[in-house]
DNA sequence: GTGGTCTAGACCACC
DNA sequence: GTGGTCTAGACCACG
């Protein structure tokens, strides 16, 4: 689990920890079912409190992208819950960076290649993940 | 200039109001050039401090989205700063969007449909702009 | 707020501070609207930490009771999200108490007057309170 | 002796193994006097550790729910103890039902229904006990 | 050894 | 002034 928080960003500790961990399951470095790191050992880890990463955690979890296994510590969810009202936060995030893309001088071409590309990198990690996920042999 | 900030969110109200803002120039609903209502104008009519709103405009000047003119007060600017560190800022953006997208089961059509779509909406209002962008001297 | 923790009850602090304020809001005694002490001012009278407070605000902010604006504390919501997944946790948690009762004598009869009897105490303060929360000159 | 444990659910295993006895007790499918497996057996059904099974037992036991013979092993009990404080606790555990329940919008004649409806599926099981509800010596 | 809870006290962003 | 974040260190329930 190899995470870098910014101190200097004005964003939450516990927020940029729960974005990186998010990207690391889109990315299909963190598997479905894949144990996470202890609490303590991430913090001690990161250099951090312990409640800042447990606030993370928390969060994935209530989001649903981690589950807590009553014995053994946290793991990355094995299937994720659908869209709900994310897409109304997602047309609302959107809308946002396409008027400041198309401001910029960001074409539609360009944009849109953007978004394909990033799509393929850490929008796919889960699915094939589930796929593949038995030994090769 | 309409615009709906939302108490409860737990978006700053300065934040709300730029990003409205941004939005309202990107859909072209404030054209390049166009005066803004004065600082205490907007307050009032949003019932915010005003503070709140030089906070905003004063973001959105520095983002090179308005002027302030000494004597005209503040406006649309005509022609708005290239990419920059810009691009970096939207890669991460829609990095995390398109890894939360694909876990929650948005596949890459419909992903791309949605920014196609949010991009003609709002991501072409200064098109006319963008021609005309010589020194606005 | 007449609040009211059992340091030796085994229910967390923070659960116990949020189930009283479910039955304030549901007895009426806390009005939709209506605002709460600060966190700080409520952490003092009960002898708690700040972050014990803060934790039942979120969680009842979370649930849709508690609505937080952003200039000024906290507040009742005005209405209240409808069931959704509650029906499922509300039954599960009536077969229990039912499987109790009835292994312990107490008959159907009974069971269902002490239903009503709470019913009519607590599941009632808000819908009324919305009707006549007017001055009755 | 069919249960489930659901191990990333916030309820500790030992309680939750507790409630689905009760369950099954109140539903009839253990009947009074009947034995159930011995600790050993359950834990490696469950797949869990021996103490939680224990832990489980030994709260029935002292609940009244269960009783353990030395020779006999652990059976169900042939007759159950009355109310005592148990009234105190239902009416508690109520009160914070009807409140939310109230609150999300479940009018009395559909919070009544659901009761007796929990009632007649979970609350008779042990009716046929009660009757010969003498000294179990 | 795991996560959950709580404390006392600090700093900061927002309004 | 508000709530939000973070720290360092403690204790406890669970398994």
């Amino acid at each position: 689990m190899i995470v870098q928080l910014n101190l200097q960003c004005d964003v939450p500790l516990y927020l940029q920890l729960r974005n990186q961990i998010v990207l690391q399951i889109g990315e299909g470095l963190a598997q479905p079912g894949e144990r996470l790191p202890t609490v303590r050992e991430l913090a001690a880890q990161l250099g951090v409190n312990a409640m800042t990463v447990n606030k993370a955690y928390a969060l994935l979890k209530q989001e649903g992208y981690l589950v807590q296994d009553r014995r053994a510590g946290t793991a990355v969810a094995k299937h994720f819950p659908p869209a709900a009202d994310f897409t109304a936060k997602l047309e609302r995030d959107l809308s946002l960076l396409t008027a400041e893309s198309g401001l910029r001088g960001i074409d539609e071409e360009t944009f849109l290649a953007l978004c394909r590309k990033q799509y393929r990198r850490f929008g796919t990690g889960a699915r094939t993940a589930k796929e593949g996920s038995g030994c090769s042999l």
